[in-house]
DNA sequence: CACATAATTAACCCAGCGGTACATTTTTAT
DNA sequence: ATAAAAATGTACCGCTGGGTTAATTATGTG
């Protein structure tokens, strides 16, 4: 009805801050918490912006669409947990100690990475892909592996590991129980209830998971002997 | 302009069947494929409803809304699996084979049901929240565990399982690498090549984690005498 | 200081998607 | 037969949410 009235004055804050990297990394772990809560599809952008300092723009504005940001906060989280396993020192242990060691490790540390364990179920849901496109992800990865090979080859070296010990085959393993153990707890507890989560049985877990794991190296029993 | 127009010649169908049971059937169907394939947010009931021989409103005629549609789906899922957990009868084999048996058969289920994978892994997403709901659920799963419990009793009974073998731990055990295998390829595959995962490697790994299956529980040897 | 450029804000757009209204047709019960 | 109930088709709606436009302010550089 009134023309005049139809541009709104625009009383914009006259003032603000600059800080490009806090801004980056604010959008970030606020996105992180948000894909890792409800998956690529089901974060919204909106409440990303929310809760985030800024607005939503400027998420567009450092990581181009959805996708983009998606990716930036797989990758960042992806360095973070490989970061902290480089630090795992096992080199002065024995060749059994050490696997042990490893074992535990990677068990607690998966246990303490929640958002970690989330993030990479979702993007195994998507089977994958942008994993795949990121550059830099399959060379993290080389470190837990060197360690494995290393210990292997002690362990061989000494005696004590059987010929067939293999890295891989070891890190599938014990990744798969530690990643299980987080990621399904939600439906293994539906269906057989939430007694193996409490403190005293994941400490049990882990024990008889790394006395498994030992026992699929060292030599001195033989499965197929048994009946 | 011409109000005689606007009322559309009604050229329906003249004539079509009914066939509630198979329409029901013919929407589970596809729905779990769409929300295996996307997720639950990520499917879209437009996109199942074109893929069905019927149209979206016989979705909400029989599910309620897309909720109720994943729930079906995911119960469905549920009971096919189990039920052929129950086919199998290990009653007349050895403790050890057994248990051998039920491995490699459990590893081979997940391995040959990518769709369960899939879902349960969305399920795990939504933190267990519509498994729960669900009433019949629990029932189901007992029938895993009680074969294990037998055999683990078996075990003892005949002197070859130590004592603090436990059913339940099995089951998690058994479960993590079966499931992880599965769910974790793409990002293990994107970590670590493709290798691991051709048919001959995946044998192998069936093998190992089997014998180590029965390493954790067969008496004969003792980890904790490994240094 | 001028000016280009980077960073930021506010307001808006619009397609897609979950869900519904209502008419219509088949089946079933009496 | 006939009416009630179950099953199905068509068209439509409203809002959510990813993405954009354009203006504005801070910052670095010669």
């Amino acid at each position: 009805m009134d023309g005049a009235a139809e541009r709104p004055k625009k009383t914009r804050k006259t003032s603000w801050k600059k800080d490009p990297k806090a801004v980056r990394e604010d959008i970030l772990t606020i996105a992180t918490e948000e894909f890792a809560a409800h998956g690529l599809s089901g974060a919204n952008i909106n409440e990303i912006a929310r809760k985030t300092s800024t607005s939503k723009r400027m998420i567009y504005y450092y990581f181009e669409d959805k996708e983009g940001l998606y990716c930036a906060v797989l990758e960042r989280i992806y360095a973070s947990l490989r970061r902290s396993e480089e630090l795992l020192d096992v080199a002065g242990l024995s060749p059994v100690q050490a696997l042990r060691c490893l074992v535990e490790a990677t068990f607690e540390a998966h246990a303490n990475a929640p958002h970690f364990i989330r993030l990479v179920m979702i993007e195994n849901i998507h089977n994958g892909e942008y994993l795949q496109k990121s550059e830099f992800i399959p060379k993290l990865n080389r470190s837990i592996i060197d360690k494995l090979e290393d210990v292997c080859a002690r362990g061989k070296a000494e005696g004590v590991f059987r010929d067939g010990a293999d890295a891989l085959e070891l890190h599938w393993l014990i990744s798969s129980f530690s990643f299980y153990n987080v990621s399904n707890r939600p439906t293994f507890s539906a269906s057989f209830g939430e007694a193996i989560f409490s403190e005293q049985r994941q400490a049990d877990l882990k024990e008889r998971a790394t006395d498994m794991v030992l026992a699929a190296v060292v030599i001195g029993h033989d499965p197929k002997s048994w009946n």
